[in-house]
DNA sequence: CGTAGACTTGAGAGTCATCAACGTAAGTGG
DNA sequence: CCACTTACGTTGATGACTCTCAAGTCTACG
């Protein structure tokens, strides 16, 4: 059974000292001073470690914390009134969960394992009066904020499925690169369907639109595993601006 | 000609008092006891009045405040490599500009005025200084990005053209309300291509999904006139749960 | 070996973009 | 006041893209 969040019970072992931890530089706590860092150490708790499958978080659970995904992935979705899931985002390493349950105190999302993955729990209103403290840190929650909203409007461009499809890639390529893995292998770790669903297309569509970009020679695919043969020309499919970072 | 943000030469009138709005209910400072208002007061500038067509931003400008609508109405676009138009959104009074431009740190989007209108500068270091020391302002901060995250989120998955233009009816209609004005009489101060740019449409389908709606009884149509007379069958034609505030 | 789910591929249909023509309203200058 | 212009809006015809439905293949796993 995963530790309760917001009880007093939380054993000294699931602690997670940002100080220590090699995504610094991906997560919240980038920016920030060594001696800063260790006021977000008291309030880390980790969650999991979750299977592919398990929840982290459910649609309507109160919001008390962010979360950082500390190792694996995750997907988070939503359920719409026909009963249809709704895939918001998938979430790697040092990426922020949850940013959708500050406005309405409640979880909008499930958020479930896609792999074996472990996740940092950031209690908000702990994590609210240390950024009351630190400038460094609040400016980085406003910027995870704000960029995540760009992020969104820019995708919500995206015209044709070849330009979503080419996006999703370069978009997964450049955080895996920026997470010190392979930019042109990519392993995808969840269905067809679920990539369908996020960029709104459905399964046969990603996978006419794969089979294509292998015809032109600008990717490899096999099942789950995508080797991206020419970057740039996938860039140029997307169309859309990928401001890196 | 304007003045000039950031300078030390700010004239007395032009500031605004938060603390005497009108619009406080719905603006950042929602939800603030009255002596902390006083400390926005402090930083808040006006900038215009703007008439139709003036620029209050341009795409690439330093990133030095908020924008909060005191009157009239904006619309805020980026112009893409291809040197088209990508409207981002139309703010109202008391709804919050330039919020994209707080990760990079300089405007992605142009804002101009739609009609006769002002706007409340709101210097963000200033700002994020007085979040320091309130928490309510705070969280009202942090609220208004995941919210607006959450609902440019949502908008990206409405499918059809009459499910867009349905919610966008229907949204502006709900904004409107909260603002004292009629719910059901819109007057629409952008032509059918802004509309159909902003909802990823063409004018012409924007002209006939009107045309349905009021041939269905749903809406009367004259020219930038809109009467709803049925909300809630439109809201049904929405799809998208507009989780109103 | 058999089943279930994932993936691919094909055929047909529907929605919306594109192109084109036309109508309307507002503003200008004669 | 009227021709003229320009931008906006509407309506129709056509075509492209992608969804839907269907069939078939492949993989994993009991």
């Amino acid at each position: 059974m995963p530790p309760q969040i917001g009880t007093d019970s939380i054993h000294l072992e699931l602690r997670q000292k940002c100080s220590q931890c090699s995504l610094q530089e991906l997560c919240l706590p980038r920016g920030l001073y060594a001696q800063d860092l260790e006021q977000l150490d008291t309030v880390v708790v980790c969650e999991g470690p979750h299977h592919a499958g398990d929840f982290l978080l459910h649609t309507g659970d109160r919001f008390r914390s962010l979360y950082a995904v500390r190792s694996g992935s995750y997907k988070s979705y939503t359920i719409d009134r026909d009963g249809r899931e709704q895939i918001w985002g998938f979430h790697l390493q040092g990426e922020i969960m949850g940013l959708d349950a500050i406005h309405p105190e409640q979880h909008l999302c499930n958020v479930v394992a896609l792999d074996t993955a472990t996740a940092c729990s950031l209690p908000f209103d702990q994590l609210s009066a240390i950024a009351s403290r630190l400038p460094g840190l609040r400016s980085q929650i406003f910027k995870t904020l704000s960029k995540s909203l760009s992020e969104q409007t820019i995708r919500s461009r995206e015209n044709t499925a070849e330009e979503r499809l080419a996006a999703f890639l370069v978009d997964l390529s450049t955080r895996l690169r920026e997470r010190g893995f392979s930019e042109r292998d990519l392993h995808l770790n969840m269905p067809r369907r679920d990539i369908a669903n996020y960029l709104h297309l459905t399964a046969e569509t990603i996978s006419r639109s794969l089979a294509r970009f292998q015809s032109e020679g600008l990717i490899l695919v096999d099942h789950r595993e995508i080797h991206l043969l020419d970057l740039s020309k996938l860039t140029k499919r997307a169309r859309c601006e990928n401001s890196a970072n």
